[in-house]
DNA sequence: GTCCAGGTTTTTA
DNA sequence: TAAAAACATGGA
């Protein structure tokens, strides 16, 4: 089964990229490192040529035995699984899945990705082909609170200097998320004031390919209320990042959740 | 005008 | 402790 590149770059999972006639443009990292693809589905295939997008797109994982075992755990976890089976987690850079998740919060999906453009525009280091990079943790540390709200940040102004103040420090070390205790982690995480649990899960889920970490947005509470009988994320595994994954995009996109 | 958006913090009871 | 309100902004 190949990626679906329209169940996975859309999914709310990241926020730089855009579509014309099946033609999917997606940007990725920080700074001078940021990159660009522009690709289609029927050419997937060209991802496994690139090192770097073999693994942004995470080619390698075996997400056949993967959704094997998730389809034995209940009905509604095999259609999910089955509905849209192309769906893959992203291995973005980890600093700009944080901060693009603590823009995140009670927003939309559409919003955010405006905002995350202005902030690559008005804080990203420019590369020699001319694209912005995701704007360094160093860079919005020293931003004033004033140009942060100038992009559409809103009250998550502060928060954003916060997480970045934090990083740039120190303090929140990215690459000790990766291989961290996962309760560590999300304490960690959760000691900056405007990173909550839905925040600090999505951050190691999308930014340090934590995939056991299940974040629970409005979606997956009723998810879980309705067809799990309010279970926690136990029930899905070591990978119940995935699952969640599979059972998010079902209840947003099909229409079927009651 | 009201409600909502891949929430979190602050206030109130 | 737990529930409600406040927080910016723009689109439906």
């Amino acid at each position: 089964m190949d990626i679906s590149l329209r169940d996975t770059i859309p999914s709310g999972q990241s926020f730089r990229f855009s579509e014309q006639d099946g033609r999917w443009t997606v940007f990725a990292g920080v700074g001078k490192n940021v990159k660009s693809i522009t690709i289609e589905q029927k050419n997937v295939d060209e991802l496994k040529e690139d090192s770097f997008w073999r693994n942004y797109f995470d080619l390698d994982s075996d997400y056949e035995s993967m959704k094997k075992e998730f389809s034995k755990i209940s009905p509604i976890m095999k259609k999910a699984c089955d509905y849209a089976p192309g769906i893959r987690i992203l291995n973005q850079d980890s600093w700009e899945a944080l901060c693009s998740f603590v823009v995140s919060q009670n927003n939309n999906i559409k919003r955010i990705m405006a905002i995350v453009e202005r902030m690559c525009t008005t804080f990203g280091e420019e590369n020699k082909a001319g694209l912005h990079g995701f704007p360094t943790a160093d860079k919005l540390a020293g931003a004033s609170e004033e140009s942060l709200r100038a992009v559409g940040l809103g009250f998550r102004a502060p928060y954003i200097i916060n997480v970045s103040t934090a990083v740039a420090d120190g303090i929140i070390d990215l690459d000790y998320l990766k291989r961290a205790p996962i309760d560590e982690a999300r304490k960690i995480l959760m000691t900056v004031k405007g990173i909550g649990p839905k925040v600090a899960d999505c951050a190691l889920l999308f930014g340090c390919h934590r995939l056991d970490c299940f974040p629970v947005d409005v979606w997956m509470k009723k998810v879980m209320c309705t067809y799990f009988n309010g279970c926690g994320p136990e029930i899905f595994g070591q990978n119940a990042g995935v699952a969640q994954q599979y059972l998010f995009h079902w209840a947003r996109t099909s229409g079927e959740l009651k």
